[in-house]
DNA sequence: GAGCACTGC
């Protein structure tokens, strides 16, 4: 066979036209591809590989492993679709034909070549390279999976990037979404039996190889946007970094932007490095001679600077946050229509743009920008003001003019006193660069800087922190521990995070009893880690039904999992109040959203419309529906782990009480307990910390001990989401809390 | 009497 294959692999090279008119004959009679009998999905029954009607396929002629690039093309322009077998359509060649014009496409060969020779590659390449689509059909045609059974994975840190990159890769490969190019994402999972191709998210990988911990069923496996750090792309590669020494046929491509290439390849073993151009317009930078006192006031006022002396083009400007982003649309708003009145400017349309904003507003930044006010008058143009959201998450085309004052706002953690908090933050080089970029997608254009060039080049930092630096890592390490890591200290991540952030996440799943007093892992921890949630809340679903409240804590638990359900708009913050009484709970806000739930739920069963239902309550249904979503998902995992599903009946007087204390089961560490009587003052039992009752409780008369979930760091310290507990209670966990670990250790 | 950058499982 092997022979067979050598011998015809020169005329495949040397015609392409003719192999493939060959192949139409051969099928002839039709019925090759609606006759299962013949279908080559099957091919892996047969010993040989091959198909038992002798039906050839330009891709029999290849050799993994040892496809060229004018092979691929050829097998790429037959007639026939050679991994369906199915004619090409017409929009497949005009795709094609686009394909071939990408940067890219010329290193088709000489990448090829570098797979070929090495088992792990580090990719880089610019916007607009096309590396995301192309670089995993070129291994496509080179792994062969319909030979070897197994997959292909490219990750992404997105959700919707892996959704619609997965859509256009499967146009251009004239196949259908979810049949041989699928993607997997949580809650959908568009992948079927003849899938090769799988883009996921970094995190959905992830959580596979918690049960695969070979990843046996890929054969190459291409992480994308790795520059961005995540925190699950850095487990992923420390991980694959392992299994590529036990799997030496497991293939990596790691692909990134320009900026620090090298520190991946020194990472990965020496790696080699290919780099393919991007296709951008140039962008000009300008600075401010001198640093600027007031951002804000510094951003309007080039936004309008902007607008009266450049050319056509529309802008965009980054801001730290919503109240930023709000103020500075009213500021703009107000002195656009004094220009207006004044001179001969164009109107100027403003669009706030920030991820809690309901996604129909969000869409409205992509409408055209205003016509001119009248004929033959300047041309008008939208200003688009936004977050973070538009460096990575969105892209806008049409943008000329990018504002960057170098804010953002960013997550730290600080393990000493173990609260994550925001902090507005200088911005790094590469993000400078990120934001600059975002003016050159459709012609040249001109990026902004509020601060000075030497700022720029002496103090803000190469990078942003990669995420792992910033976080806590409690579950990230109970990850790790299911991931079959033994050595944390030795485990090889690019940017180890401080000692002292791994002992507190140490610390706090030995209190969770997830880990005994050697850090193994104890069956509770192992039962946790299956749960997408942080160990805490895992810990609290797994012990409810010993409280018979597991159906409740099931919808406890999505609720605090989801982001706020509460709507508070600021014109009717009043009525928003009025409204959120009604769901209000004596005891606490936990039992709060429990009640909102429920009454969600009732008025989806009722069935009118849910969702002006939510607006008239000021409910979010996004945010409910998508909590119904996490139940979901949480609840299949209690039933596949074996976990009761119970309710203490609603009459029984105990009911909320039940609840109240199954909180504790997870939250045990998080009570704070009232300083005096009369005093709103509250001291975290903990560590002592100084604490106030967030406002948005709906807790009225003060109790002397409460369970919180978070603790928020703003104008104060305020602990929220708290209920009313008993500190007799707490008898039990803090009682748990020594025999709990050894009990685990016996399991 | 406050306010949550952005992701992800």
């Amino acid at each position: 066979m092997a022979d067979s294959k050598g011998a015809k692999r020169s005329s495949i090279d040397g015609d392409s036209f003719q192999d493939s008119k060959r192949l139409k004959m051969v099928n002839g009679g039709g019925n090759a591809t609606t006759d299962p009998k013949y279908n080559k999905y099957l091919a892996h029954q047969y010993e040989d590989g091959q198909n038992q009607n002798g039906f050839q396929s330009p891709l029999d002629q290849f050799q993994r492993h040892q496809t060229t690039a004018i092979q691929a093309a050829n097998a790429e322009d037959s007639d026939l679709n050679p991994w369906t077998n199915k004619p090409h359509s017409q929009r497949y060649f005009g795709i094609l034909k686009s394909r071939r014009d990408l940067p890219v496409s010329k290193q088709r060969q000489e990448f090829l070549d570098m797979y070929h020779s090495t088992q792990i590659l580090v990719f880089v390449g610019e916007t607009g390279s096309g590396k995301t689509t192309q670089v995993p059909q070129y291994v496509l045609y080179d792994e062969l999976p319909h030979q070897t059974g197994k997959l292909i994975a490219c990750t992404q840190p997105r959700r919707v990037a892996a959704m619609s990159v997965a859509q256009r890769v499967a146009n251009e490969l004239d196949v259908e979404l979810g049949e041989e190019v699928g993607y997997s994402i949580r809650f959908e999972n568009r992948t079927g039996p003849k899938t090769m191709l799988k883009y996921m998210t970094d995190g959905q990988l992830l959580r596979e190889a918690m049960h695969d911990h070979e990843m046996s069923r890929y054969s190459t496996i291409i992480l994308d946007e790795a520059h961005e750090r995540t925190l699950a792309t850095d487990i992923l590669m420390a991980l694959l970094k392992q299994i590529a020494e036990r799997r030496k046929d497991l293939k990596i491509i790691v692909m990134s932007a320009t900026l620090d290439a090298q520190k991946f390849q020194t990472y990965f073993f020496n790696a080699p490095l290919l780099a393919v151009p991007g296709r951008t317009f140039p962008v000009e930078i300008f600075y401010t001679p001198e640093p600027e006192r007031d951002y804000l006031e510094a951003s309007v006022r080039t936004v309008l600077q902007i607008h009266a002396s450049e050319p056509d083009g529309d802008i965009l400007l980054f801001l730290t946050g919503e109240e930023e982003i709000e103020d500075a649309c009213r500021r703009i708003n107000l002195e656009v229509d004094d220009m207006i009145q004044e001179s001969e400017v164009g109107p100027l349309k403003v669009y706030p743009l920030y991820g809690t904003l309901p996604p129909a507003q969000q869409q409205r930044i992509f409408d055209k920008a205003p016509e001119p006010l009248k004929k033959g008058g300047r041309p008008g143009r939208k200003c688009i003001i936004a977050t973070n959201i538009a460096e990575t998450s969105l892209t806008i085309d049409g943008i000329v003019y990018v504002v960057d004052p170098g804010f953002s706002k960013q997550k730290i953690y600080n393990p000493r006193t173990r609260v994550e908090s925001l902090l507005v933050s200088p911005i790094s080089k590469a993000s400078a660069q990120q934001r600059a970029g975002r003016a050159g997608r459709t012609r040249p254009g001109k990026c902004f800087r509020l601060y000075t060039e030497k700022a720029f080049k002496k103090e803000l930092i190469e990078q942003t922190y990669p995420e792992i630096l910033r976080s806590n890592l409690a579950n990230t390490v109970l990850e790790l521990k299911k991931l079959g890591v033994e050595d944390l200290v030795h485990f090889d991540l690019m940017d180890p995070p401080a000692p002292e952030t791994m002992m507190r996440a140490l610390e706090e799943l030995n209190y969770l009893a997830c880990l005994d007093d050697d850090g193994e892992l104890t069956k509770l921890g192992s039962l946790a880690s299956e749960f997408p949630l942080d160990p805490s809340l895992a810990v609290m679903l797994i012990s409810s039904p010993e409280f018979y409240c597991s159906n409740e804590m099931l919808s406890i638990t999505s609720l605090l999992s989801v982001p706020q359900i509460w709507v508070r708009p600021n014109n009717a913050r009043k009525r928003a109040d009025e409204m959120k009484a009604q769901f209000a709970h004596p005891d606490g806000d936990h039992l709060t959203l429990l009640n909102a739930y429920h009454a969600y739920k009732g008025a989806e069963q009722g069935g009118g419309d849910v969702k002006q239902w939510c607006h008239e309550h000021f409910l979010s249904f996004r945010h409910l529906s998508s909590a119904d979503d996490v139940r979901n998902q949480l609840k299949r995992i209690m039933e596949t782990q074996d976990i009761e599903l119970v309710s203490t009946p609603f009459q029984d007087k105990s009911y909320y009480v039940n609840i109240r204390r199954a909180l504790l089961a997870g939250f045990f560490m998080q009570v704070a307990m009232r300083e005096s009587s009369n005093s709103k003052v509250y001291k975290t039992v903990k560590d002592d910390q100084m604490v106030m009752i967030h406002p948005s409780t709906v807790v009225s008369s003060p109790y002397d001990w409460v369970v919180y979930n978070e603790f928020v760091l703003t104008t104060k310290n305020y602990v929220r989401t708290v209920t009313n507990i008993r500190p007799e209670w707490l008898l039990v966990c803090f009682l748990s809390l020594f025999v709990l670990p050894f009990n685990a250790q016996l399991c």
